[in-house]
DNA sequence: CAACTACTTTACCGAATAGCAGTTTTTAAC
DNA sequence: GTTAAAAACTGCTATTCGGTAAAGTAGTTG
């Protein structure tokens, strides 16, 4: 497999990928988009945030290959770029569940 | 599936363990623990940073479940906690490497 | 063209955090 | 006990980063 070698570089690169999912406001916004694509003034409509800082978030996800823009008009959509950002926050929950149910299993004996 | 709602608060904790990966410098102590479980001493000597900021950084790790610490005597003991650990890591490095290939094609026409 | 809408960009402020130095705690060896 | 080593803890400074307001851009409508 064409594997890249990990140099502090790379891993900067990678780094700078998951900090961008490591944002409570940006993971709302994907979670909505989940349903598909979705202008700007829907996704501040939807998750209550302000317009700028909307947009801003959105450009980090795409300019970190989260999300695709297309633009018709005025408006101008966003959507999930593919399934594996969602496997991604798909996998973090499932060890989120995980730890809580342990947690769970702990307390109650 | 027990499938957790995503309400704000859990995705806050979602965040949270995507953003202790969104640090370089906690990947290339992840990346060193893959050839098996190391002493904090060892991954100073490994990594070049200070033992104050490797130990914090571990610290951090452990109390988001991706490592699991052993002691013996006077060391401390670090591993990865599981394999989806890697799993998270290579599914994000794979993402880099696309972008990479893609931005290589599009400037080589 | 002017007015309006949807979005982006810029500039600033405040909160969060990484890194460091120094100290403390724990454990082992003498 | 005393000494030494390993790791964790405690402030501290500098930087980063998110939120917001205001200015700027692009497309639409009358």
């Amino acid at each position: 497999m064409g594997k890249l070698t990990l140099t502090p570089e790379v891993l900067a690169l990678v780094a700078e990928r998951f900090k961008a999912l490591g944002e409570p406001v940006r993971l709302q916004i994907l979670n909505c988009l989940r349903v598909g694509e979705m202008a700007v003034s829907e996704l501040v409509d939807e998750t209550g945030f302000g317009q700028a800082n909307v947009s801003k978030h959105l450009q980090l996800l795409h300019s970190m290959g989260f999300v695709r823009r297309r633009k018709d008009g005025l408006f101008v959509y966003y959507a999930i770029a593919d399934k594996e950002t969602f496997q991604l926050c798909d996998m973090m929950c499932g060890r989120l569940e995980k730890e809580t149910k342990m947690r769970h299993k702990l307390l109650a004996r």
